[in-house]
DNA sequence: CATAAACTGTTTATAGCATAAACAGTTCAT
DNA sequence: ATGAACTGTTTATGCTATAAACAGTTTATG
């Protein structure tokens, strides 16, 4: 790759590119390929074939490239990952906020757009979901989705910490039940859960896991039918509880 | 591996093992191995080196056999990692209930009691959480800690899909609070914690990412010290939310 | 203007991975 | 006693990421 600058000597793979922060470079023959290009043709791999079809020669060879060749413009594989989460995340879009229609906080109503939105991300790329979760958010899209979050959770009473906390865990909570939700819809619903609950009830000692088996056989079980509904409940319990924690703290206040 | 009864002949991978389905085999020479010793082996070296360094070839070599060996008693890699996450879970373990001391209801207690408990099995075992999680629990041990939780959350008024539900967002709670704190400590904290910042300030626009910006700034955003407080913010909403919800259907029935 | 530095892409090579197939030895049911 | 069933080994295949050396191209500098 290009030479950068000082300062985006010892980043975390991808950053400095997602960044922009490597100089284009005059001398040398023009490249053809970008990782902008590379991270192109692996996401519409990716969105085709799973995140396991993408290899460093599967992804140069639909460039018409070497292998090689994808190490010109990126460190590592590790690297392409990095830049294609952070490409597939792409910029936030939310409606813009058509003001407090309803009688509940606003910061409700923005908090679960954020959540609709980001769960839609994951639904269009979900290999997404496929590549774990290192560390804090550091390339730039997923911190302007973070930084979108905090803005709805802005107007709140909650102190940084919390703030920080509850967003990190929305993004953990939308995550999760998106995984789950696409997880079980892979497998084609009512035959393949038939068959779950099946093999439950052949493998499972009614005294050592009555409460699973006590569960399963409850006929007001229904698989959750409209796609979200998992995430819905999940993320209400979730608000909540954080509005029951400002609520506390309100009253708290007042009485001081 | 030996053969199985015709029920164990379709069940996903590892399952059949792990429910001691496959009948040992009178026939040919007595095995040295064991799915248990392989699956022995094999978590002894991933929680000294982490679950990348289990492959079919090292764990054979510390067992002092050839990879092929392994496949005498395992159809695939898959159904080890299966196996061994499976194991690391092991039994649930609780403290017999001391009745209810606080004042606070009973499932609230039991549910933050089995989150602190399976805390520990991700503590003891790290590399469970490198395994991703594919679909609803299946293996014996797995099933035992749903067990467990949804006894405790038996004395509510929650419906079976709900119990379900929230007990699938508990799982998931803990296991991404854990892993963040994890990742986190990874990264030996203080060092790393201000070069992640210093990062951000490098990087982030003032404007488009105030709120971001303005976080990182605040000096009572600490850094939570002791272990386990992300876990307790992100459960206690959780609860709160939960416990939201009935208190709303009890009043709604105690109108009706 | 010539030369060298910097860059791009290719070829070749290595070490690791999961696992298939064929084979030799062992034990028990027939 | 014979053959089926089992265990473990050897050998081989096709993947993977990526290192190293090389050829060609462009541009900055002598």
């Amino acid at each position: 790759m290009p030479h950068e600058k000082p300062d985006a000597m010892e980043l975390p793979p991808g950053i400095a590119i997602a960044w922009g922060l490597d100089l284009p470079s005059t001398r040398g023959a023009k490249a053809e390929l970008s990782p902008a290009r590379i991270v192109e043709a692996a996401i519409r791999l990716a969105d085709a074939e799973g995140l396991a079809a993408v290899s460093m020669a599967r992804v140069a060879k639909d460039l018409g490239f070497t292998s090689m060749s994808l190490y010109r413009h990126l460190r590592s594989k590790e690297e392409l990952l990095v830049l294609m989460v952070d490409a597939a995340f792409g910029e936030p879009d939310f409606a813009a906020s058509p003001a407090a229609v309803s009688d509940e906080p606003g910061w409700r109503t923005g908090t679960r757009r954020w959540a609709k939105a980001i769960e839609q991300r994951y639904r269009k790329h979900p290999w997404i979901l496929d590549y774990p979760v290192t560390g804090p958010p550091a390339s730039p899209h997923e911190l302007l989705w973070l930084e979108q979050l905090l803005r709805a959770l802005a107007p709140t009473s909650l102190t940084a910490s919390e703030k920080l906390n509850s967003a990190l865990m929305l993004a953990n909570l939308v995550r999760s039940s998106t995984r789950m939700e696409l997880d079980v819809a892979d497998n084609d619903s009512p035959a393949a859960f038939e068959s779950y609950v099946g093999l439950l009830f052949k493998l499972l000692d009614p005294d050592k896991h009555r409460e699973v088996l006590g569960l399963f056989s409850d006929p007001g079980l229904a698989v959750m039918e409209d796609a979200g509904d998992e995430l819905s409940f999940a993320l209400e319990r979730h608000l909540d509880g954080m509005e029951a924690l400002m609520v506390r703290r309100e009253s708290i206040d007042r009485q001081d």
